[in-house]
RNA sequence: GUGCCCAUAGCUCAGCCGGUAGAGCGCUGGAUUGUGGUUCCAGAUGUCACGGGUUCGAUCCCCGUUGGGCACCCCA
């Protein structure tokens, strides 16, 4: 049998559903942020991401998919999509058009790991970036937006992790501090945080070995390295939430994996999504345009939702909330088959869901029609269709009434609202 | 990529100390004519993940592969 590839799976009726539903919200929420949807090719030229991701980035070096095209040309599927949205706003010259661009997309991305409770090779993400603004106010409501869609969508228990990790000024001195203070006392941390003191020392910070936090809490922090700019950037953003009672924790600690960020840095977590934790990351990146060869500036920030996560962390919320089926109509006999064929599609254009079944027999049709979970079953039968008054059941109470075709629609009194 | 654990019906799982499999749910059919949910009866379904090995004989023991889970690395 041909299964779904490692770390790949089908997302199948209901979930398919409740994945569409979440991203009607992600629509509507960002589309009252005025946000504008883009969709950028599944791959691009491996060099996009070189470059735009970081070379030494673990996404880069050794989870991309790459291969080469038959002119030879090497190709990846996309790992993430900000580097895609930045290549399409510099290659369309969308510096051009009046304002700053919001700019949202949804689709799977691809990294070659190993599976595990939410992580997979093909994930999906919904992200959005602003681009052309480098003023803390649009941090601000960049992540105001993302509360809003959490909130809309009913996740429970998350944390909005804050930082920020300076700029091209300030950032080269921090390190240094950092590097000159993990000397002394790397001897006692454990031996991964041994081995990235001198490859990557700011991700010591993100050590969870109990054993070393107490050393790791002394380690100096970026917030006291900041350059004055930095500082009241980030003191906007930290004012704005405030003043909307979103709430966050301030935590130096973060460190986000791609080369691109600069300033503020965000995450939301949530505990209940076991290792991974992580529902979705952002930040600022000011850099990222001219690293991609822009010749304008295009300052931006942008965050991606790992929708894969979301989805788990909305299980209980979903939980078996059943399809909406309006009418299950059950003809019994050919003639009323193909009556029925037309009636179906006049309580379709009244805006019902309808199923039409196919057996003769009564009790089998109900059977399926309680099973599809109809709110009504309409039995046409020979009296029926002699009479042209059909039989209504309403499934719930099992109470029945004739009703002719002109007042089927009114009688269904179908809900305006279809959720899920 | 590394370590540990796991893989039996569509789903959740049982299967002793090696003798080629079972339950619940679900599914299909029936309990006389056009009435579902509860009930009763009957039925189907398994290359016991795959490939080797040991053995008279392997779902069970051993090795490998694939897939999954957890943790690490890292991240969404």
């Amino acid at each position: 049998m041909i299964k779904a590839v490692k770390g790949t799976r089908d997302i199948l009726p209901p979930a398919s559903g409740q994945w569409a539903f979440v991203e009607t919200r992600v629509r509507d929420i960002f589309g009252r942020y005025r946000y504008a949807e883009i969709r950028t090719p599944v791959f691009e030229e491996s060099e996009l991401f070189r470059r735009g991701v970081g070379e030494e980035t673990d996404i880069v070096s050794k989870e991309m998919y790459t291969f080469s095209d038959r002119d030879g040309s090497s190709i990846t599927l996309r790992p993430e999509n900000t580097a895609s949205v930045m290549r399409a706003y510099i290659e369309h010259r969308l510096d051009q058009l009046p304002g700053i661009q919001k700019l949202y997309y949804m689709g799977p991305m691809f990294r070659r790991e190993r599976p595990q409770k939410g992580r997979y090779r093909q994930f999906h993400q919904i992200g959005a970036e602003v681009i052309g603004s480098e003023r803390p106010e649009v941090d601000g409501e960049v992540i105001t937006m993302v509360f809003d869609l959490l909130q809309a969508t009913g996740v429970k228990d998350f944390q909005i992790l804050l930082n920020s990790v300076g700029c091209s000024e300030c950032r080269p001195a921090f390190l240094a501090k950092l590097r000159d203070a993990l000397n002394s006392v790397k001897s006692h941390l454990c031996q991964d945080c041994q081995r990235r003191s001198d490859a990557n020392p700011l991700r010591v910070l993100d050590c969870k070995v109990p054993a070393d936090q107490h050393l790791i809490n002394l380690l100096p922090s970026i917030l006291d390295s900041h350059c004055q700019r930095c500082r009241e950037h980030f003191d906007v953003v930290k004012g704005m939430l405030s003043d909307l009672a979103i709430p966050f924790i301030i935590y130096p600690r973060l460190v986000r994996g791609l080369d691109y960020y600069m300033r503020t840095t965000f995450e939301f977590t949530q505990s209940a999504l076991g290792s991974q934790n992580s529902i979705l990351g952002g930040g600022r990146y000011d850099g990222l345009a001219a690293q991609l060869g822009s010749r304008v500036p295009a300052p931006g920030i942008g965050f991606s939702i790992g929708q894969d996560r979301l989805m788990m962390a909305l299980e209980e919320e979903f939980g078996n909330r059943p399809s909406v089926l309006d009418v299950f109509i059950a003809p019994l006999g050919a003639s009323a088959t193909r009556l029925c064929s037309t009636l179906a599609h006049t309580l379709r254009g009244g805006g019902a869901s309808v199923e039409v079944g196919f057996d003769a027999k009564l009790k089998r049709a109900l059977e399926l029609a309680h099973k599809l979970n109809a709110r009504y079953t309409l039995i046409v039968g020979d009296d029926e269709v002699r009479s042209g008054q059909y039989l209504l059941k309403e499934m719930s109470t099992g109470s029945q009434e004739l009703v002719s075709r002109q007042h089927l629609l009114s009688k269904l009194s179908i809900a305006t609202e279809h959720g899920i």
